[in-house]
DNA sequence: GTCAATACTTTGTCTAGACATACTGATGTA
DNA sequence: TACATCAGTATGTCTAGACAAAGTATTGAC
């Protein structure tokens, strides 16, 4: 014979879980359906531990295909938001996911937190770059390139000295437009589609010459970073490395294994 | 009336592409073809450039439907291995992507390059942490936590000097397996699925006890690195405050966007 | 009461095919 | 010659359903 137990307690919660859906809109089924999920995990209306229903079930709810439903569910497990357990089913794992350091800008990164970037363009140039500077790129020796070196501040307060190497001919550099805005979205105006960075990040002791421009102690520590950026061609797009005062900035980065 | 252009040079070539599929193993299909597909980019086999045939036919050749096949792909794609371009086609980018700093261990990254590293435990204890780790912790303030510093030594030169608080009953911490293998071991070996992990890299200059710790002269430059591991089910594994050499270490890692 | 075998739930993998959409190149017109 | 249009090609999205495998809970035997 059936009974309820006696202590019957939801041990975790799921709501039913209704979306709606605009079959009309350009935007995918699969990516309303995550964005919305992503919301409500963000907003805390679905807190850590809250369990979906099945996949089935959702799917007939949502009137979507499994498939569709499961691609929308594997975009956010790849984003590190929800976890499936086969024979088990899936719940959410953590609301508070910063994710940042991904391939963003100083500039935007600083902006988005209202900390008034501005730059300061110390040199800007076509050269014969150093040999390894001229391998990082993947260029013969001897070629010419731009070379850019700048001062960050925020809030008035300098931050980083950046020295980067560009190919010519990949978007015209400006002293004007590196004044008021950031190298990427330069980049990105011309039409490159950053894909991928490789970068190294280590410390050091300023020089005598950096801790004057960035306002700090002689042998005051710093934060070095060497970056190669690629676009969605390979090709090297940017050759970067800068400095950071530790006293003022550190790297955040998400993780996810 | 069909003619083929006179200077008939292919663009970018791409082989047949054929591979050897076990439908008994019970490793997935999908899984076969990316590896194989991996391989052959990293080896050289396949170099940046190579153009892929398009899935419809790739798709048949390989005796798999096409929703397998992008699978594989797709896998690839999120590895910053290929690109696709709706309407163009699908090839590879890069061969040499390092892939280091995911969510591993110093430990092992030092044996795998033959750095032969070696872990002085210098405390060991059950402690109430400061606030603000069990903050980190997710815990109320007051409980009893694992405390753990170490020194690490690679090829007898120290390396980092690291301090770790872990939650009690996750794992049973032990001197001499400490000593033997790195905590990221131990805690996979305890049944800990580490999942996920927000960590902040900076730089300061070392106190005088630091310094005699690693051999360094009074005031030289530390890498910091603060980390707060998450396993699948959201939990909080560990927290870790290390100082690294900066002589003598940095970390490299990839960025994808 | 303990432990092994079994049933059930849920995600993982795979198939076959349809229509949509972005990009490329050829065709045709002014 | 230059430009707009159109066909062709390849990936993007979506559907419907099948079987496999892992994990959990229940059942049954000793």
């Amino acid at each position: 014979m059936f009974r309820f137990p006696v202590h019957e307690v939801a041990p975790v919660t799921h709501s039913p879980l209704s979306i709606d859906l605009d079959r009309s809109s350009p935007v995918p089924l699969y990516f309303q359906v995550a964005q919305e999920l992503e919301r409500r995990i963000m907003s805390g209306e679905m807190p850590a531990g809250t369990r979906l229903e099945n996949e089935l079930v959702l799917a007939e709810r949502l009137g979507l295909s499994r498939p569709t439903l499961r691609q929308a569910i594997e975009y956010l497990v790849d984003r590190g938001m929800l976890v499936r357990k086969r024979g088990v089913g899936t719940q959410v794992i953590r609301p508070r996911v910063r994710r940042p350091v991904e391939l963003s800008s100083l500039y935007d990164d600083l902006a988005r937190v209202g900390e008034e970037p501005r730059t300061r363009v110390l040199r800007l140039a076509v050269e014969v770059p150093p040999d390894p500077v001229a391998a990082q790129m993947e260029l013969p020796p001897g070629t010419e390139v731009y070379v850019l070196e700048r001062l960050r501040l925020a809030k008035d307060e300098p931050l980083a000295l950046m020295r980067n190497h560009l190919p010519l001919g990949l978007v015209e550099l400006d002293e004007g437009e590196l004044s008021a805005q950031g190298l990427y979205r330069l980049l990105r105006a011309a039409g490159v589609t950053l894909k991928m960075a490789s970068q190294s990040i280590g410390a050091r002791n300023a020089t005598p010459t950096e801790a004057e421009a960035l306002d700090e102690p002689p042998g005051a520590p710093l934060l070095t970073m060497e970056r190669v950026v690629y676009d969605d061609t390979g090709r090297v797009v940017e050759v970067g490395s800068h400095v950071y005062r530790a006293s003022r900035y550190s790297f955040e980065l998400t993780l996810t294994g």
